[in-house]
DNA sequence: TTATAATGTCTTTATTTTAGACAATAAAAT
DNA sequence: ATTTTATTGTCTAAAATAAAGACATTATAA
């Protein structure tokens, strides 16, 4: 295992929005009994941590382009945690290689600091997959989101928070939706990231005259109303 | 030297402010000819690593009480500074002990990861001191910082997007001014941050309307002209 | 054809920001 | 002692921005 930085990781909160709801994956660890996590992984020696992050964030989504922030390292002292770590180097799936040789976990059971990064995706996009140490990857409300090994829940209200701060500024909500969308799917994003009412006339206008969006053609649901606008992010 | 985390650092820019001009504070590496960095250091195994910021800090500013903020990891695969590494590894004051005996340095030869931390500081209450790796420490003006070791110039420029970023928003100016000042004072370092010039009458009102500040007595100087009120940063 | 629910946009009102004005004042100059 | 000068503290007016209200439009069901 010595291809890894030693004692350094990184752990992702990667972000969906679906049925007005903000979700976050979540690993469950193989062979481990509920132990549930962030994904993430470690460094290789010859590789940039941007880069890590995108792979271990390709191996659960499929995606090649994230949009990704590295927000904060987490390295407090006693950033353990025992229970995990022990169950890991007692298990034999993990213990031990396919020729049945033990393989040496002492490198686990150190402090780690990791780093965290949190990644916007258009949840459509993403194809799930398990990397080797994941028995399941699923999206999870953000407010049902189970105990986490670490830190790991933790790590999540700091990336919300830096969401939250960047969202309108930076205008990255857009990586959260699909390529197409209308004013109201906007909207409602919005409302749901800040957890707050926005008026629709005064949205649309403020959303408007920041002049990133491209008016597509109306979108015919068959619902009994007039048909709204798509748009699309420009530039 | 094992004492510490592999492939790990610390780098921290530690913003000063006089004479209506922005710091940072700046380290000659002992021995090396013409080598400057940001102060630095490494994490213990047993230590936090904003402990360890903090050490590093009061290291060369023998401050306890500090304005920190870890903005990012820099951790790019080519993050290497072969030139400086190679000198250190030859030079005789690095690689051997007061025994005379050889000192293994390769431990310095590998990529290391390091966070960048900003400090902010009133550069009245620092009593610079010297680290053991340091031939000198000194503040330089921002846009007079020479040309520093790995990417530390970078480490700077990007803690000052953060600085302003914050700046407003957090109220962190007040770390850089003494305790006491006048609304003037203020205004010019607001001007210093974000190099560019505020209406005093609105700047005064925007900044009273925060109820931050608690209004002491007059400041005379002898100037020829009405007295201004001193300030004090409250909660 | 009418009713309904949502949409797009305009107008009005309220709030905030910016600019302008001026009296107050500390000490030097007269 | 009075005037002058350079700031300071604060008020008011104007401009810009944000919030609230109003209403015609329209896609489909009744």
């Amino acid at each position: 295992m010595n291809n890894y930085i030693d004692q350094l990781s990184i752990d992702c909160v990667v972000f969906g929005y679906q049925s007005k709801t903000l979700k976050v994956l979540i690993t469950k660890i193989i062979n481990i009994d509920n132990c549930y996590a962030l994904p993430g992984g470690f460094i290789l020696q010859n590789e940039d941590i941007d880069i890590a992050a995108r792979r271990i964030l390709n191996e659960r989504t499929s995606l090649d382009h994230i949009y990704l922030d590295q927000f904060k390292a987490f390295g407090k002292n006693n950033r353990r945690d025992q229970r995990f770590i022990q169950q890991v180097m007692e298990n034999q799936i993990w213990n031990t290689n396919q020729s049945g040789i033990k393989i040496d976990l002492n490198w686990l059971d150190k402090r780690f600091v990791s780093l965290g990064y949190y990644a916007l995706v258009d949840i459509e996009n993403v194809v799930l997959r398990k990397s080797e140490i994941d028995e399941s990857v699923d999206w999870v409300d953000l407010d049902k989101v189970p105990q986490l090994i670490f830190d790991h829940n933790e790590i999540i209200s700091e990336a919300l928070v830096e969401l939250r701060e960047k969202f309108d500024k930076k205008l990255i909500g857009f990586n959260l939706l699909p390529s197409i969308f209308t004013m109201r799917d906007l909207q409602e994003l919005y409302e749901v990231v800040y957890d707050t009412p926005f008026a629709r006339n005064n949205f649309q206008k403020k959303i408007l005259d920041l002049n990133v969006l491209e008016r597509l053609e109306k979108k015919y649901t068959g619902a009994a109303n007039k048909a709204p606008y798509l748009y699309r992010f420009i530039k």
